[in-house]
RNA sequence: GGGAUCUUAGCUCAGCUGGGAGAGCAUCUGCCUUACAAGCAGAGGGUCAUAGGUUCGAGCCCUAUAGGUCCCACCA
């Protein structure tokens, strides 16, 4: 074991190798155990298509932060990892690179294209999973998922069969959201609304008279963002309210340019107040009207392609893209005086989130899963408590969406994805949804059957991720131990996506939740607050992170200042702050080596203890709670915050500058090794403490600094003990403390340089005051830069014109003559008298309120009246030296 | 249109159930003190968005207003 350790902490090199070591050990692998509690964290499995970026580094810290801190607790602590397919994802990139070598995809038909997909999973798909472990993620690897693999693709087989015949899977033809470049229909959820700049565009369309002539003087105008799908009206419509065309209703007018009658229909959907009043009817290529449609029986007329150019339907703009169609229509409406105005307009349009396409509602024949009865128990789980969401807030969201639920369009024009288990008899046409193939159709006895081509929403999937990891539909003994997880961790735009679809699907398929907290966290915005995107090129790359500062500096960069839920700001600055931080471990590391070298640090009784070392044990042992609490909360930003700051201030500050005089005078044997053995004691209890968030550098140090146990992972978390609560010496040291940081004061303000020593006396009329001075002036002397420590009861002896600095139980006074400007210290103490005037009046003030007596909580009343005594007893003496100085 | 959230030091943000305003960075001053200059010691800097209310007591709870961000719905 080599104790030349480098004067600052280098990352590289030591990172790889030790989680080379954890691999090798195995310590990430958990077996059903019934000797030990399972903790269950189910990562949210990357898209096989996604490099690591600083979304997935935060999530996966996060995570691993949990699954670390439980192991240590010693659960039996699982972290289950994997992949997701990615369906439109990875099939978008795969005909991007197809064509690229100048290969459509359907050259290569379905089989040759899904072969292709595969070598691509098989290049590709290990790519983030290596960049995991780059940040250190404590994941099984052995149990590595992937969302197509056997037993998910089984998984996704048994839950469409089972809904299906439920009745909650059915196929029907409705209103979809088609994409006419990705060719394939979405789901509401993908749709993302892009407020465009557009038009208005007035238009008329003439009256039928009576006798079935068109008319030349009467209209009905409307407006409409989108002309070109007039060419499919079936309808217009009025709301049957409106006074101004209660008598048209049931009349018809003249299509123009198709020729076509159609009737004037009213129904409420029509806002009297906006526009005319008058809408046009398009059933096959807007929702509403879709509605209106099948309340009016109003015949469908898809106008459109599925690349969205006007169909056979669309007469002679067949053909025409449906931009091109819009311009060509508007024209010859305007030939013929139909167009009454066009007007600037923004409004949103609906675009395809992978691809931006702007949408193109269509009437297909898709499959859905019915979510009326499916989302009550995930609602009522969420109301009643059994899930938890932290923070809390996100609840209404999550409410927004269960309240709202529509069916979910499941299948999907694609390739690349689980093909569904429907197959049509060659035959008669009968649809039989079975695991496999039939071979005899059960209506007509046909033989041939071909299986429907479509794939489901890569969602489907993923819905069921939390148990189909673990062996479902099996009921494996994985299943029956880590089922249902504990805690989720995600991020919030993706509640309704995922986190919603696993909680209906875990009820509905187990019975049970899929896990009990959702944790959620933020985006990782960039210094200025925009979301990182590659089309801005503001990304930053975790891993470039990682190569220069170190995962631990990363890590705690990303938990460090930041609530559940919250967006964050990513700062190299604040990197380098952490980095700082690992390295002023490292050196407070260093530092305890040094002094242990070539000793023996045996284990101390309390006896043989200061009362420093008692203050830093029982300050540890408050650490030790308020983190360990803070944790279990999921609090990891306010936990870390309060590692850093103990480690930091009082360790590094405090505790070992306390210590030194000790350490490098070795005349008293027992009182060095107390302290090393302190050093030593704290040293690694905060390490342990700070393990989760910094895996690497708490692992090298602690292997570094003791023989008995072969890596921290796997040792216990520190527990509070009850024998180092030590109040009485917290609050000596604290004192002492006090008067270190007043002298210290007094000195930068009077310039005195910091080598010049000075006499200091300490007068405290109590005697255990004065014993704590005593205990501890070796290394207040050293603190408080004194060549001698006077330690009296009174100020006999001491020159009337010392600095003097009060504090709560004791006047310090360094008699510094030829130093004092006597003006400068009547002016300090002036000042430190207005100060004590301020708090005392306050106390008072509260205290002599009668209200407030009468109905604060007496804890409350006794804090004041203690601070009062305090402050009084201060302002006594700051008094008196006023009034010497001014004699 | 509905909802969420934010407004705290120059910047970025913490502040858990209401009980004397915090951190990091930045700024200023002094220190290469034998773990660390990626450091040490000190300092300055805030009517906690505004206006009301509840309370003995409000950054925190309630109401309204202003501004920012986000989500959902989407009127053709």
């Amino acid at each position: 074991m080599s104790r030349e350790l480098a004067k600052t902490y280098d990352p590289k090199g030591i990172e790889d190798r030790l989680y080379q070591k954890w691999m090798e050990k195995k310590y990430f692998h958990a077996e059903v155990d019934r000797t030990k509690k399972p903790f269950t964290i189910v990562i949210p499995p990357p898209n096989i298509t996604g490099q690591l970026h600083m979304g997935h580094a935060l999530d996966n810290t996060m995570q691993d932060i949990i699954i670390r801190f439980k192991r240590m607790q010693g659960y039996n602590a699982l972290w289950q990892p994997g992949t997701d397919h990615a369906s439109i994802a990875t099939e978008v990139k795969i005909i991007e690179k197809l064509k690229e070598e100048g290969i459509d995809k359907h050259d290569l038909g379905r089989e040759g294209f899904l072969e292709r997909a595969w070598d691509w999973k098989r290049e590709y798909g290990g790519r983030i999973i290596s960049q995991l472990k780059k940040l250190g993620s404590s994941c099984d690897w052995d149990r590595e998922r992937f969302t197509m693999d056997e037993g998910c693709n089984k998984a996704v087989t048994e839950v469409f069969c089972k809904m299906h015949e439920k009745g909650w899977i059915y196929k029907g033809s409705r209103i979809v959201n088609w994409c006419p470049v990705c060719n394939t229909s979405i789901s509401d959820a993908e749709v993302e609304y892009e407020e465009q700049a557009g038009h208005f565009w007035h238009i008329k369309y003439p009256l039928i008279e009576e006798d079935g002539s068109v008319s030349k003087t009467e209209f009905l105008e409307f407006a409409t963002t989108r002309p070109e799908t007039m060419l499919g009206d079936t309808a217009v419509a009025v709301n049957p309210e409106d006074d101004r065309y209660k008598a048209l209703i049931g009349r018809k007018v003249m299509l123009p340019i198709v020729n076509r009658e159609i009737p004037i229909v009213a129904d409420s959907y029509v806002d009297m107040e906006f526009g005319t009043g008058v809408v046009k009817i398009t059933p096959a290529h807007d929702p509403n009207d879709f509605e209106v449609g099948k309340r009016h029986n109003l015949p469908e007329i898809n106008i459109l392609n599925d690349d969205a150019t006007i169909n056979e339907n669309g007469g002679k703009f067949k053909g025409m893209d449906r931009y091109e169609a819009r311009a060509a229509i508007v024209e010859e409406l305007d030939a013929m005086g139909l167009l009454v105005r066009i007007e600037d307009y923004s409004h949103n349009v609906g675009t395809h989130d992978r691809c931006k396409t702007t949408i193109e509602p269509m009437i297909k024949k898709q499959w859905f899963v019915k979510m009326d009865e499916l989302i009550k128990p995930a609602a009522e789980a969420v109301k009643n408590g059994e899930i938890k969401l932290i923070p809390e807030r996100m609840e209404k969201t999550y409410f927004n969406w269960t309240d709202n639920i529509r069916d979910w369009c499941i299948s999907r024009q694609l390739w690349w994805g689980h093909r569904i288990p429907a197959y049509y008899c060659d035959d008669c046409g009968e649809t039989v949804v079975a695991k496999e193939k039939p071979s005899v159709c059960p209506k007509c006895g046909g033989t041939h059957f071909t299986q429907d081509e479509d794939t489901l929403d890569t969602w489907f999937s993923s819905a069921l991720w939390p148990f189909s990891t673990l062996g479902w539909p099996e009921q494996t003994e994985d299943l029956k131990y880590f089922y249902p997880t504990d805690v989720l961790v995600t991020g919030y735009d993706i509640i309704f996506f995922w986190v919603i679809r696993m909680i209906f699907s875990g009820y509905e398929q187990m019975g049970e939740k899929p896990f009990k907290t959702v944790l959620f966290h933020g985006l990782v915005r960039d210094s200025q607050g925009r979301k990182m995107s590659k089309s801005l090129g503001n990304g930053i790359d975790p891993l470039e992170i990682i190569d220069q500062y170190g995962a631990d500096a990363l890590r705690l960069t990303l938990i460090t200042g930041n609530a559940p839920g919250n967006d964050m700001r990513f700062y190299y600055e604040r990197v380098e702050a952490s980095r700082n931080f690992a390295n002023k471990v490292w050196n407070a590391s260093r530092f305890i080596m040094m002094n242990m070298e070539g000793r023996t640090v045996s284990a101390c009784q309390p006896e043989q203890l200061q009362p420093v070392d008692k203050w830093i044990l029982s300050k540890l042992n408050g650490l030790v709670k308020e983190a360990t609490d803070n944790m279990e909360h999921f609090e990891l930003g306010i936990a870390v915050q309060k590692v850093y700051d103990f480690i930091w201030d009082e360790f590094c500050d405090w505790y070992i500058e306390m210590v030194k005089p000790r350490l490098y005078n070795s005349d008293d044997a027992e009182s060095s090794s107390a302290a090393l053995w302190t050093l030593r004691t704290v040293l690694i209890t905060a390490l342990k403490l700070l393990h989760p968030y910094m895996p690497f550098i708490t692992e090298e140090i602690f292997c570094n600094l003791q023989d008995e146990e072969e890596s921290i992972m796997i040792s216990a978390w520190p527990l509070y003990r009850d024998e180092w609560n030590f109040a009485k010496e917290e609050k000596d040291i604290e004192t002492i403390k006090e008067a270190v940081r007043g002298i210290r004061n007094v000195r930068t303000e009077m310039n005195v340089a910091p080598g010049r020593k000075a006499k200091v006396y300490v007068v405290s009329p109590k005697e255990d005051v004065r014993a704590a001075f005593a205990e501890g002036s070796l290394f207040f002397a050293s603190l408080a830069y004194a060549s001698e420590v006077v330690i009296q009861a009174d100020k006999s002896g001491i020159a009337d014109d010392a600095v003097s600095v009060v504090i709560a139980d004791a006047t310090v006074y360094i008699p510094f003559a030829e130093l004092v400007d006597i003006k400068q210290e009547i002016e300090r103490l002036e000042k430190e008298k207005k100060r004590l005037t301020g708090e005392i009046a306050r106390c008072d003030g509260m205290l002599s309120n009668e209200r407030f007596i009468s109905k604060a909580p007496a804890a409350k009343i006794e804090e004041e009246k203690e601070k009062l005594k305090k402050y009084t007893q201060m302002m006594e003496q700051v008094e008196n030296r006023l009034q010497q100085l001014q004699k």
